[in-house]
DNA sequence: CCAGATGAGTAGAACGTTCTACTAATGATG
DNA sequence: CATCATTAGTAGAACGTTCTACTCATCTGG
């Protein structure tokens, strides 16, 4: 109630005069260190808690060497999948002193550097990234071999030997094509993202896979690559619709280019889920709320998260174990965009 | 290129010896202490980079009795809101060194406390909090007593002595309520929201007042509260609907809930935005996916963010200064869910 | 009764900075 | 030429922990 602000931060030496004891037995209780009688732990919580005292991790860092802080380096906390994963991550570190120093990259590899270097600078005992895009490999490796426990998440760098964990994006591809064969649909456009992104590379293998299978010729008119925004994809969808044979369903790129595939379709007066269907890829919460809710793949983003706290983790603990690949598998969410049949 | 990662790190002292000087003159050097002639700090400079020198922050923290990091408590990240308030924060601390510690509390109390004490332990510079529930004013006025720079958002304390900053929730629910009555609408209804939550009787005030000045009665079994979730603002809805006299349109608590209450309109066969007008108040960015595009009050979870740094970083700098209390004043985003005329 | 093991605790040097109070050298002033 | 400023830099004690290598007791077995 009526306790004084101290003016001097109470430190373990406090503790220790107080309980008549010496600053390494503090110490100790503090680390429920065993050796230390149950008598004096309790004298030595006592006096902790009658002074209150606060632990100063930093200190303790400096002294060991480590920081109890991980790095989360992501692309931009608004996408809903970042904030997803990012929701994860905290999950996987509950329970663990663990806190994150949360950094966002724009997808600016100079920025990456930057925040990465603040963060060095700042102690991390871990680190988990989304590396933006132009990453190269060694970008990587270097901080692997610089000690900090890495793991990276859902961009694989091609062949940098590094923890990662991420969705297996050519199977979503597939999942999502096969959905649309089942449903009858021979015409199937992909719309948005970029030519060069591998995830794009890989959910249009998966894609064409699923054609394949299916005896279904892949037309590359029907592929169109963007930057994946609203309007692209609403450009992206007009040009499929006006080929001589358009396709009667699409795979958007993402679930935010799905939901504006919808918008672009009513602007045809075309009715998402009667007379087009339409199917995402990402799974995050937002595409339930999408009218008609939205049919997509989910790529499981707070999971990923989660497995990369416990990645990193598992490396603070052993650093040299062999590097883990954690490939995370996609799996259907039927709603309401290609209709309820 | 060919760098050997070095077994131990490379300090102040190293440069130190490499340059030819006292750690002390390091040290200025890294402060860009003028006293230091040019032709010192070159070498000095040159050494750092020779060596691969890395700044440690937490040794500078310990000796300083400061820390480079703030502190941000929000309920939950994957609330878009929330997700935008961060990104404003980190807007508003870049350019500096600061890094920001991102907890969530999921609402709890308990939890909250516990994520404080944690943050308190790993050493904050300030704190930006959006208070949990059930805070009580004491909380957050112990914070600031206790030294922390604090910041609060989004939820006012009722009186304690704190920088604060967030909406004018009264403004939006009457901007709100104004734009339907323009429209036409004269049974307008207030769906969503706990009845104890401050920012909901803010909003809900502001829809009396405007009813009031357009000469319109208030109805109490228009305006029914529940916890903002999807599934409720679709019985809210159901509950009025059913009256002898149905309302025409409704606010939606915010904008999660307006858009849920576009779902039920449709459920009973309704289309929003052309039998019924739905405003949202929050002004995300998710408010523009959905369908009909939703008209909404912004709130300006953004600035919020950018404008709460601000006031830390300055509460930083003058500890003793007056306390600001920022309102950000909302502003209507008209857009499709109220029909387009 | 002694050697050694065990138990409970302590001294004090780290960890990598910062910062106050110094020093030594040079320059200006009367 | 003594005195005082100024300039450019330094010594060394902090900051709050941890942890290795001790020190005493007390216990155990032969």
């Amino acid at each position: 109630m009526n306790e004084i602000a101290p003016l001097r931060r109470v430190t373990i030496i406090d503790i220790a005069k107080a309980a008549g004891v010496s600053p390494s037995t503090v110490s100790l209780v503090l680390q429920k260190n065993e050796r230390i009688s149950a008598e004096t732990r309790n004298r030595v919580e006592e006096a902790i808690r009658k002074l209150g005292y606060k632990y100063n991790r930093s200190a303790a860092n400096l002294r060991r060497q480590t920081s109890q802080a991980i790095g989360l380096i992501i692309n931009d906390i608004c996408n809903p999948f970042f904030a997803e994963m990012t929701a994860g991550v905290q999950k996987g570190l509950e329970g663990t002193e663990f806190l994150v120093f949360l950094v966002e990259t724009g997808d600016e590899i100079e920025r990456q550097s930057r925040v990465y270097q603040s963060l060095e600078e700042h102690g991390i005992g871990g680190l988990i990234i989304f590396p933006a895009s132009q990453t190269k490999p060694e970008f990587l490796e270097r901080i692997a071999a610089g000690g900090t426990p890495i793991c990276v998440a859902i961009r694989r760098p091609p062949d940098a030997d590094v923890d990662y964990v991420g969705p297996d994006n050519r199977l979503a591809g597939r999942i999502a094509t096969r959905h649309l064969i089942e449903l009858g649909h021979r015409r199937i456009a992909f719309l948005g993202g970029e030519a060069k992104s591998p995830s794009r590379i890989d959910r249009v293998a998966g894609y064409q896979e699923a054609l394949q299978r299916a005896g279904n010729a892949f037309d590359p008119a029907l592929c169109v690559e963007s930057r994946p925004t609203r309007a692209n994809a609403i450009s992206d969808l007009n040009k499929v619709l006006d080929l001589p044979e358009p396709p009667t369903a699409a795979i958007g790129y993402n679930d935010n280019v799905a939901i504006a595939l919808m918008h672009g379709l009513r602007r045809r007066g075309l009715e998402p889920g009667r007379q087009f269907a339409i199917v995402g890829i990402d799974g995050t919460s937002e595409a339930e709320l999408a009218y008609p809710a939205l049919t997509t793949v989910a790529l499981h983003a707070h999971e990923t998260g989660r497995r990369a706290a416990e990645l990193v983790l598992e490396r603070i603990k052993a650093p040299g174990k062999t590097h883990e690949n954690v490939i995370l598998r996609p799996n259907l969410i039927v709603r309401a965009s290609c209709g309820t049949r």
